[in-house]
DNA sequence: AAGACTTTTTCCAAGCCTCGTAAAAAATGG
DNA sequence: CCATTTTTTACGAGGCTTGGAAAAAGTCTT
């Protein structure tokens, strides 16, 4: 067997109309031309392929605005049709789901939060639970959307490898749930279930910065997590859907860690490591520690008090060491960093960037940009979306040709 | 701009002689019937692209032996060219260059190892004498032999990302090697610098058993080094090519490594590191520990010598900590182990067991299929020829189809 | 030993994309 | 109002794959 697959005529149609997409997502709006440049296609094809697009109702023509008084016929602005589709990125955690729908442009429509505990729900409760959030994020939209085509669960905990459901969570009492089948049979809608931490490169796809650039995020706050971007494709485990980086060990025998494993990451960074090492005990809390309470532990360090400047101290050397790690492993990476640690930002770093020269060769990588995204919800909703549209992308670029409809 | 490239009709011809070509280097002889079963294409198409290969001389018509009296019109069997190119592969190791030469069907036809204490060479130096060694491989090979198309060059060490030349050897003295252009000026081919550890993946690119495969090469001897397999393609990082496997931290503030940091993996588990915790000494040896050492500190250990088997136990530990820590980030991959530490499997297995599975998550992977390869010099040969040989494949399909001679 | 049957190859017309060029369309400028 | 510039559409051509028919080259049966 070979592992090649063939090339035909039709692969070549979805693989070029899946150009033109991709270049529709980065500018959002384009004309004929500028797609031809951009996708590296003739005018000819970049205009034949547009007008399949158009037809098919995935492309609309929009008012141009720039109309800086060129000369020459003016181009006609192309732009994803919104009413194409429909997609919702939901967000399940510790004590609260949440959810953003987007329309085929990927312009939001609606966002819901909701506490709920949700530590005792099963399978059928857990559906249920996430098909009300659709159906009240619809009716928060008003008449603005469609039935929905594609959804993203982001939950915190293990993924299987077929997105199609949950392992482990923290959030969750029982294990193994399956999500997408349900879920699909009562919204109709493809359903994925990805790793929270693992989907968060995906909301830099379409970002000009980010473009073709290889980086990590990182997440620390109630666990510690990371997502991959490697080679221009998010990395995505066959056995998991994580890059857990919170368990990557960091001194053999060490703290105890939520996994059961001693001296994990999680164990040194987490919002419950850095706070039990604050107050002097060598219990996990039970309760979720809340964000307030990092915010205050930080600023005693700031204060002066010893114990939480060294809670946070060793925080940021497990940080280090552990991206120490990864970058030995894989390369220095720009790291996005998100969480309640961006709280702790001023603490953390200087210890981070040591770490990081003391575990990597040559100390490569202590100096790598650490961009701060605060807004953790925002990352991931983004992400899922995004990941949603692109899926949606290669459906509707695979689809055949529209039917000749008109004599 | 668009990060995906447009697909036209030049595309799809190369990419189809590649599946035809790729398929040939699995299973050697085929028929153009088979040829279409494999890779999906018709029976035409495969036909004609074997005709175009043909005509190239890229393939050639052999005799099937396994006429095993099935009914119908015979397939003519075909074959990779042997003589279509050349290639060697060269291999740079602390005290020692060697190298092999196969043609293009990736059977070998020379093979030469001389013991040479490069330390003091410079760049010249080093370009004359992998030139001559390739001379001496080319008239080893008699007439069998046509000039070289393409050298790829396993270093022990680290080497740059543009795959030119050596950024640092322990085999050197001298660092900022450039190779690959003077190399090719003196020999007419093109010419690839890669870290000896990261290309052993390639040696499993053709084989059944690997096909589609994701796993981990690794070698523990003179140094740690590590090669990965990750859905399909053999990882190179951007910085340098190498996974620095020896090189990820086990223990914060550890022994003392080669590199300069502390407690590296490779301060654990590799020849010198065992070598000194059996001694009793915490001095990097300068000088080589010889296989044979290593061979007589595992018998030692075997009857009962303390140290010893306290040095083996921490190298273990060290190397299964560090796979734990990979198989978090990653994923469990079976592992091929290749280099001196074969010879102490014994020793080792267990305790390397025993750290994946304190140090992986649930203790996953510890029970990955471990495959040992004695013979590591063949291995890098393989892997080295192999990658060469990809990249004439690569680029015979490029190639402009062969212009109409007969009339 | 000749004809029937099977399986592999080759040959040829057709289809689908893309490409390049020419013509049409839609604005600006003098 | 016409020349100029730029974008879009229209059309013929080329390349590669496809599917079916015909040819080729064996084995099996009578």
């Amino acid at each position: 067997m070979s592992r090649l697959a063939k090339t035909d005529a039709e692969t070549v149609r979805a693989h070029n109309r899946l150009a033109v997409l991709d270049h529709l997502r980065r500018v959002s709006v384009s004309t004929r031309k500028s797609v031809s440049e951009a996708t590296g296609l003739s005018v000819s094809a970049s205009s034949a392929i547009s007008a399949s697009l158009l037809r098919c109702g995935i492309l609309e023509e929009v008012e141009e605005d720039d109309r800086s008084n060129r000369r020459g016929r003016p181009g006609k602005g192309l732009g994803l049709s919104g009413g194409a589709a429909c997609v919702a990125a939901l967000k399940l955690a510790v004590g609260e789901v949440s959810g953003r729908l987007s329309d085929y442009a990927g312009r939001p429509l609606a966002e819901i939060r909701r506490e709920v505990d949700i530590a005792s729900h099963d399978g059928a409760a857990l559906v249920m639970l996430l098909a009300d959030l659709c159906g009240a994020l619809r009716s928060q939209a008003q008449g603005r959307s469609r039935p929905l085509d594609k959804v993203v669960v982001a939950v915190q905990g293990k993924t299987d490898s077929g997105l199609s459901g949950i392992v482990w969570s923290p959030a969750l009492r029982h294990r193994d749930i399956e999500i997408a089948a349900p879920l699909t049979a009562r919204l109709g809608a493809e359903v994925s279930v990805l790793n929270d931490c693992s989907v968060m490169p995906e909301a830099f796809r379409w970002q000009p910065d980010f473009a073709g650039l290889d980086f990590a995020t990182l997440f620390v706050g109630f666990g510690v997590g990371m997502g991959l971007q490697i080679s221009g494709e998010t990395f995505q485990g066959k056995r998991s859907s994580a890059v857990e980086f919170g368990h990557i060990n960091h001194v053999p025998g060490g703290a105890l860690c939520r996994c059961g494993n001693r001296g994990c990451v999680e164990a040194y960074a987490s919002d419950y490591a850095i706070w039990r090492r604050a107050k002097g005990t060598d219990e996990i809390a039970a309760r979720r520690i809340r964000d307030e309470e990092i915010h205050a532990l930080a600023e005693a360090a700031r204060a002066g008090d010893a114990a939480a400047a060294t809670a946070f101290e060793e925080a940021g050397i497990a940080i280090g060491y552990g991206l120490g790690r990864v970058f030995t492993m894989i390369d220095p990476l720009p790291i996005v960093l998100t969480g309640s640690g961006v709280q702790a930002i001023d603490r953390l770093e200087p210890v981070i960037r040591r770490g990081i020269a003391e575990s990597a060769v040559d100390g490569l990588g202590a100096d790598t940009p650490l961009i701060l995204e605060e807004d953790t919800d925002a990352l991931v909703f983004d992400a899922a979306t995004a990941y949603a549209l692109a899926a949606l992308d290669k459906g509707f670029s695979r689809s055949a040709p529209e039917a000749t409809e008109a004599a």
